[in-house]
DNA sequence: AGAGTGGGCCTTTTT
DNA sequence: GGCCCACTCT
């Protein structure tokens, strides 16, 4: 039987309440945050207050007597649970260390570790990241003996996509080919033994990757009906952020938590949904009010964030989205200046004219905190990087590798992985690799040694592994066999262990290998004193694996370096947040929206959404900029304006047009040589058939 | 046989 | 800048 948690009349108790919810809140967010229970979507449009909405929700079920630990707060990026946590610490001026909040992932973890033994696995498993994942994918193919040659068999990258895809979905792995990867159909069997083998390969050795952490913890509670029932019993109230970014299995997981008290609140933005690629379903929430149809839908429209001026650039990007619910944000802000757009010449005319606006723009008094250059794709961030170092303007930038996926961390991390997982055959593969003389033969042989034994780390530092060491590299295998010794003296004091890892012969091979090794070496200083805060091996494994890209960038500067800097970030890892001043580069068509999407609808469907949340992210002033020449590996190519700004009514934008190029500098070209003349242009190659040869001076118009 | 090196080819988005 | 492949070195 289903049974409705009751929640205190706030109102009928004034006084009691720490918080003026009613002078706090906008009309529009004062009944979500008060309702009493029952299935909620909130439909929150970008900037209308969504995180001050959720926050308030949370303290308000809090002072309405909902015990902490009865309340999960799902996120989408550990930093949004941080941050929504902290604030709601600070209304209420208590701890709330309780409430179960953080990412799927994160959750799913931790409900992981105290059932492994349920799902086949035991507590201390390895979480694979992207590329072991990859690797150990890769050493499937190579274990299923399939002639890659023969046939175009796709690459680690490329059936790493198709399982996530398969299992963050729920469909077979056959129709996931069939539909969305039809250049491998024929290939159909070997992907499912591949699949097979990886599948219990992670088993063997005691690995889940990012995607399993999910199916796992979907398959034990559908699996094991008394322990979904105590977590349903459990949780009294379940908020799900941004809700249109979930796939069908988190959709499964949060329903059968949220099956017992159907007190489900979830919150999002259909016309934000990005993250398709990864499984993402935006009808998840399309469909919400069917699967609960005594739902309570809310609207939040008014947006807070943003001048109208930039509001009506991204109303007019949405409108033409073709499936979505109805909604136009209505600005709550005075007037303001308009978009400007910016055609450029080149890649590197476009960042001369960022850097120097951002120069002009702190001239007149902004900080370059409140100014964010925005992007499609990481690689895109190039030319800007390497103009604002020339300048010396500080920036910080959010995308590429991440803190701990470069190799210096990981290497560090794999021994600390196998002292904890002693069966993870990617770390052992890793850490033995950097040995001389030993590849990936070799590497394999010594595992398999450790594999059979008893206890691995013992094994390792015993004389009989030695007989399969190459001759010439007993030296430093010996040199290594003490830095294992020395870590298993200091098992469970992370810290201790990566300064041992940093003063043993590791630093030779950074120094020898890397030009930068300083640096490097630094970075393992920073996620030394990082792991102090950690009582465990394991909780700073999951904490590391787990955080993303943001978070990461706090190791690197201590987390308490309060600089002026300007922020490099991909419109991806940009939402949620927002700027005073944003720049949106590259929006040329082709790369924004990418040409690979060209093609398909439901991408540039997902596209046009990108677009929106960029634009939106913007406060006070947007940049639309886009280079007009493109100098790749095969050639120049010369571009158009992006459609997204084709589509744009000519009042919405004024338009710059930069004559001089005064900081114009090509490689190789002299900053007073004279501006390169548009005219040597026109008949050159265009790429491919969706690009159409124009005169540039027409556009300068 | 297996480790190490250099040159050519290509570039979406991530917990 | 990364990845793959072909090549050389031990």
């Amino acid at each position: 039987m289903t049974q409705k948690y009751i929640l205190q009349p706030a109102f009928g108790v004034a006084g009691k309440l720490k918080i003026d919810y009613r002078q706090a809140l906008t009309p529009e967010q004062l009944p979500i945050v008060t309702a009493g229970g029952g299935p909620m979507l909130v439909i929150a449009g970008a900037g209308s207050g969504k995180t001050r909405t959720v926050t308030y929700r949370v303290a308000y079920l809090v002072e309405s007597g909902v015990p902490l630990d009865r309340i999960l707060l799902v996120t989408f990026t550990n930093k949004a649970a941080k941050e929504m946590l902290s604030r709601v610490e600070a209304l209420l001026q208590r701890d709330v260390r309780g409430i179960w909040g953080g990412t799927f992932h994160h959750i799913g973890n931790l409900m992981l570790r105290k059932h492994a033994k349920l799902i086949g696995f035991t507590s201390n498993f390895t979480i694979l990241d992207r590329s072991d994942a990859k690797e150990l994918i890769e050493a499937s193919v190579v274990e299923a003996k399939i002639d890659t040659k023969a046939r175009r068999f796709p690459k680690g990258d490329a059936l790493q996509d198709i399982f996530g895809f398969a299992l963050n979905t729920g469909r077979h792995l056959t129709d996931i080919i069939a539909y969305n990867y039809a250049q491998f159909e024929p290939l159909t069997l070997e992907i499912e033994q591949v699949f097979k083998i990886y599948t219990e390969r992670k088993k063997k050795n005691n690995l889940l990757d990012f995607d399993d952490l999910l199916y796992y913890w979907w398959k034990l509670l559908d699996s094991q009906p008394e322990l979904c029932e105590h977590y349903g019993n459990k949780f009294l109230h379940v908020l799900v952020d941004e809700y249109q970014d979930t796939n069908s299995l988190q959709a499964k997981i949060m329903n059968l938590l949220a099956a017992k008290h159907r007190n489900i609140m979830v919150v999002g933005d259909d016309s934000q949904s990005i993250y398709s690629f990864r499984g993402a379903y935006f009808r998840n929430i399309i469909n919400f009010p069917k699967v609960y149809p005594d739902v309570t839908v809310f609207k939040l429209e008014v947006n807070h964030r943003s001048t109208p001026e930039i509001l009506a650039i991204a109303n007019t990007a949405i409108v033409l989205a073709k499936e979505k619910f109805e909604k136009s944000l209505k600005a709550n802000r005075p007037s303001g200046s308009k978009p400007v757009v910016v055609p450029l010449t080149t890649v590197y005319e476009q960042s001369a004219f960022v850097a120097q606006r951002m120069l002009e723009l702190r001239e007149e008094g902004h900080s370059l905190n409140d100014m964010a250059v925005l992007y499609r794709s990481h690689y895109q961030s190039m030319e800007i990087q390497m103009e604002l170092t020339k300048r010396g303007i500080p920036f910080e930038v959010r995308s590429g590798l991440r803190f701990f996926e470069e190799a210096h961390i990981k290497d560090v991390l794999a021994h600390l992985k196998v002292m904890h997982n002693p069966s993870d055959e990617i770390a052992w593969g890793r850490i033995l690799k950097l040995l001389p003389k030993i590849g990936p033969k070799t590497a394999d042989k010594i595992f398999q040694q450790l594999y059979r034994a008893s206890e691995p780390c013992k094994e390792l530092t015993g004389e009989k592994i030695l007989e399969l060491v190459p001759s010439g590299a007993e030296r430093p295998f010996k040199q290594f066999q003490g830095l294992i010794g020395e870590l298993l003296e200091k098992q469970g004091q992370p810290a201790e262990m990566i300064k041992a890892i940093s003063q043993s012969n590791y630093a030779d091979y950074l120094k020898t290998t890397y030009a930068n090794y300083r640096e490097r070496q630094e970075d393992l200083e920073q996620l030394g004193s990082y792991a102090t805060q950690f009582k465990s091996l394991e909780e700073l494994l999951s904490a590391l694996a787990l955080a993303s890209g943001m978070e990461s960038e706090n190791i690197v500067d201590g987390g308490e370096a309060e600089t002026e800097a300007c922020v490099l970030t991909t419109v991806h890892q940009a939402k949620g947040l927002e700027w005073p001043i944003v720049f949106l580069i590259w929006l040329a068509d082709g790369r924004f929206p990418s040409y690979l999407s060209f093609n398909k609808e439901d991408e540039m469907e997902e596209e046009r959404r990108l677009f929106y949340v960029a634009v939106t992210r913007a406060k006070d002033e947007l940049y639309l900029s886009y280079p007009l020449i493109y100098s790749g590996y095969d050639g120049e190519v010369l571009m158009k304006q992006s459609r997204y700004l084709e589509e744009l009514p000519s009042w919405a934008f004024d338009k710059w047009e930069v004559e001089e190029s005064p900081a114009f500098l090509k490689p190789g070209r002299q900053a007073d040589e004279a501006p390169i003349d548009l005219s040597e242009y026109r008949e050159i190659r265009v790429k491919g058939a969706d690009f159409e040869a124009i005169d540039i001076n027409d556009l300068f118009k």
